[in-house]
RNA sequence: GGUCUCGUGGCCGAGCGGUUAGGCACCGGUCUGCAAAACCGUCUACUCCGGUUCGAAUCCGGACGAGACCUCCA
């Protein structure tokens, strides 16, 4: 753990403001982060949120002992917008013609897979829904208990209109009831609810129910927001630090998530709410249902017809970390190829560190620059403030080189080191060694010493005719002053 | 219709009352057989109209424009 003082601020949807941001308990944080449902393969738009995440819990560490929670929802039924209660897994499950579990087994392979190709850590837990219905039933009784939901022919409600007497409903959101528009309800199954903002916290079973599960009321499914109430209070307590998600969950599920958390333990789960926000393809939301969205895999592997090359993940990523998790972020071909080059030129000024020529006296002001890595951080976690700060230390390095700035070991080390964490441990970026492609690495060798060869002949014709040749195989050649290199 | 957010130079994107954001592109230079690459330097913008202030991209009001949520989505 580093041994910067700690400053923290966090910006906590919950007031509107940043905070300062102080753990429950000393040193430990506890972090949940509502994640995928896998009905399907999670597109960019939800990779996004998970790297934002990624880079949150990544920091975080750096100072803290982090339990940080993620769930899966393999079950559980939504509101669509007929206001029909629908099993997305089961209404997936039906269309592939596969069993729910095998849709929920075939998208957490390609989920785990995406997870590795991006770089992500692990959360410390990644519990289902399906193995928590016993709490989930747990959390829903003590709800009813409390005269916060009320049971319709072996399904069960929330009562928001009750709830609303104790509780605020609406604080997250800035929604009051009152306010919630009212002419889109009324419709079949909304006809049990009470009232139209009630939700679901267990829906009785049909016979077409792929997945259905025992309870006090019946056979059926659990709703969608119970499992996150239940889950974060099995790993984390009724109140914790860190509750996250999608900008869109904010409401209705993070919504409900606090009206069940409160009326069944009495209080909101989490102390900052943290929202990160929608990716744009074209100045428009990526979404499923407005088709315009691309797969994690197809951008890294060049498939998608929306960019015309393919991009690494280390350029992705160091794409979205220029941009602020809680602002939206337009993913255009230009951009992409900006931060590509971008992080290229990061990467050759981290190679140049090892070669680095040391003197007696440093030129300019290393505490100062590192120190500045953090405080980009510590607001509320500004990671493009960060790069430009390490694009600083970038310019620094190639003027170093230049014999134009001056650094010593100790300073140099202190920078190299502090590099190395907010690069690889925080930003999880990935940068290699350079030609590190052993195979051609001998080829290339000999293709580029026949070229010598050929310019210090003077022969331009051959020398060049290697040099095209190269570049149409999509191979650069540099010539710099200490000799050849090519990438 | 309701709630909310946002409008920054050629592009992406920080900043949110006074100081150069940063990256990419452009331009100039160094280097080079010529290029490319690399490096250095330069470029100085905040939708419009009012207001507050010694001072506003930054605060307030209005107009126009864009987006999100209100129904599933990260």
């Amino acid at each position: 753990m580093s041994n910067h003082k700690q400053n923290l601020y966090i910006y906590n949807s919950l007031s509107g403001q940043k905070e300062k941001f102080e753990p429950i308990n000393t040193g430990h944080v506890g972090m949940y982060v509502c994640g995928p449902t896998l009905y399907s393969e999670p597109h960019m738009g939800n990779m996004r949120t998970f790297i934002n995440f990624d880079m949150i819990y990544r920091y975080l560490l750096l100072h803290y002992k982090v339990k940080y929670v993620r769930n899966i929802t393999d079950a559980g039924h939504i509101t669509n917008s007929a206001g029909e209660e629908v099993d997305s897994i089961g209404k997936a499950a039906r269309s592939e013609q596969l069993q729910s579990l095998e849709i929920v087994y075939k998208y957490n392979v390609k989920f785990q897979e995406l997870q590795r190709i991006y770089n992500l850590l692990p959360p410390s837990i990644e519990p289902t829904a399906t193995a928590h219905i016993e709490e989930q039933i747990e959390i829903i009784e003590k709800i009813i208990e409390n005269g916060f939901a009320y049971i319709v022919n072996g399904s069960v409600y929330f009562d928001v209109k009750k709830y609303s007497e104790a509780f605020e409903y609406g604080t997250l959101s800035g929604r009051k009831i009152e306010e919630l528009s009212e002419e889109t309800r009324a419709l079949n199954a909304q006809e049990e609810k009470h009232f139209f903002a009630d939700f679901a916290l267990w829906k009785k079973g049909s016979p077409d129910d792929m997945q259905i599960w025992r309870s006090p009321w019946g056979n059926g499914n659990p709703g969608w927001h119970i499992e996150c109430t239940a889950m974060s209070t099995k790993y984390l307590g009724k109140h914790f630090d860190i509750h996250g998600g999608g900008m869109d969950l904010k409401f209705p599920h993070h919504e409900d998530e606090i009206a069940q958390n409160c009326g069944s333990l009495g209080c909101n789960p989490a102390k900052y709410w943290m929202h990160a926000n929608m990716l744009n393809v074209n100045g428009q939301k990526m979404s499923k249902s407005l088709g315009n969205f691309f797969l994690p895999k197809e951008i890294v592997e060049g498939t998608t017809q929306l960019f015309t090359k393919p991009y690494s993940p280390n350029v992705i990523r160091f794409f979205m970390m220029q941009a602020h998790y809680r602002s939206n972020l337009d993913f255009t071909e230009d951009a992409l190829n900006a931060a590509e080059k971008g992080f290229s030129r990061l990467t050759d000024a981290f190679h140049l560190i090892e070669k680095l020529k040391t003197s007696a006296q440093t030129s300019f002001n290393v505490q100062e620059l590192v120190s500045s890595f953090y405080t980009a951080m510590d607001d509320d976690f500004n990671a493009p403030i960060l790069i430009a700060n390490i694009f600083e230390a970038v310019k620094r390095i190639n003027l170093i080189n230049d014999g134009n700035d001056t650094i010593t070991q100790e300073d140099l080390n202190l920078l190299a080191t502090a590099l190395k964490t907010f690069l690889f441990d925080v930003l999880a970026l990935q940068i290699g060694t350079l030609n590190n492609d052993s195979k051609l690495s001998p080829v290339m060798d000999l293709v580029l010493e026949l070229r010598q060869e050929a310019r210090e002949k003077k022969d331009w014709s051959t020398s060049d005719k290697i040099r095209d040749g190269l570049a149409a195989a999509g191979i650069v050649v540099k010539d710099g002053k200490e000799g050849t290199s090519w990438s």
